[in-house]
DNA sequence: GGCATTATTTAGCTATGCTAATAACGTTGG
DNA sequence: CCAACGTTATTAGCATAGCTAAATAATGCC
């Protein structure tokens, strides 16, 4: 084995760039999408991990609160979600997702995901279980 | 072993996942970077993957070629980056990085990739073999 | 009641993406 | 040879998405 092969600076590096190209990959296919990448990606949060308040979501999605009160606007504007007034706290908005919104973020989730899995498929049953226990690593790694 | 368990979809899903989680992550430490993501990241092409023209940048990148420019024609005004125009085809315009735009990127590198080779550290040699060999394929997986 | 804290929005700036149109150069068929 | 077409890049103008600073409004705590 070669010097240094394996070092944590190294497979960092690897790691990283591994993931920035899958992303640019999958990115690709985002041309299609009627909404963007920041408002696909927090109807995706409110679909898949439920209602929300403002703050929780800028939080999750990593990004100020006048940020996230635009993006939820425009959800809001496409009838992709909706706010009420949380009523144990009426300065808190609590946002969740219309029925509309669910439909169009399952349909992207799949159009994203679907590439993935097409190229997957080409690959053994072996390569694939141990990418399935680095993406769990790598979240574990991320949080 | 559970029914689908390790099944294309949910590996193609979890490996998204995963990935969404470690850029956003590492996103974190941009904060304090001089100059944007998008600029960061043309820099660091032109620094680890040598001069390249305006068209040859923008296929990389994945943007228009319109977006292109205005990223290199920042970056030169910040001295990191010049072009010159090729000598074979005066259409075409080389980029290269400058001195300063080297230490920068080297620098930018390291910010972003060092958390994530700290947290690489508290782990076992194993895991990071493995995730070592699941960088490789994923590299693969997204050409 | 008064005052700090918390949740969110508004206003306005910068960065980054796009398309359409234009300019300049290269290539090629008649 | 040169007119037509293709390629490379830029300019102009728009939309999206990020930020900070400041305003608004509700809570909570003496």
């Amino acid at each position: 084995m070669a010097v240094g092969a394996g070092a944590p600076e190294q497979v960092a590096d690897r790691l990283h760039s591994a993931a920035v190209t899958l992303l640019r990959r999958l990115r690709r296919e985002d041309a299609g999408l009627a909404i963007g990448p920041a408002r696909t990606s927090t109807l995706a949060v409110l679909v898949f991990a439920g209602p929300k308040t403002m703050g929780e979501l800028a939080a999750i999605e990593q990004v100020r609160p006048p940020t996230m009160s635009r993006i939820v606007a425009a959800l809001e504007a496409d009838l992709l979600a909706l706010r009420e007034s949380d009523p144990d706290d009426r300065r808190a908005q609590r946002v969740r997702a219309t029925t509309l919104g669910r439909r169009v973020a399952y349909r992207d989730r799949e159009r994203r995901v679907g590439v993935l899995t097409e190229r997957l498929r080409a690959h053994s049953a072996e390569e694939i279980a141990l990418l399935d226990r680095a993406a769990e690593l790598i979240e574990r790694l991320a949080r």
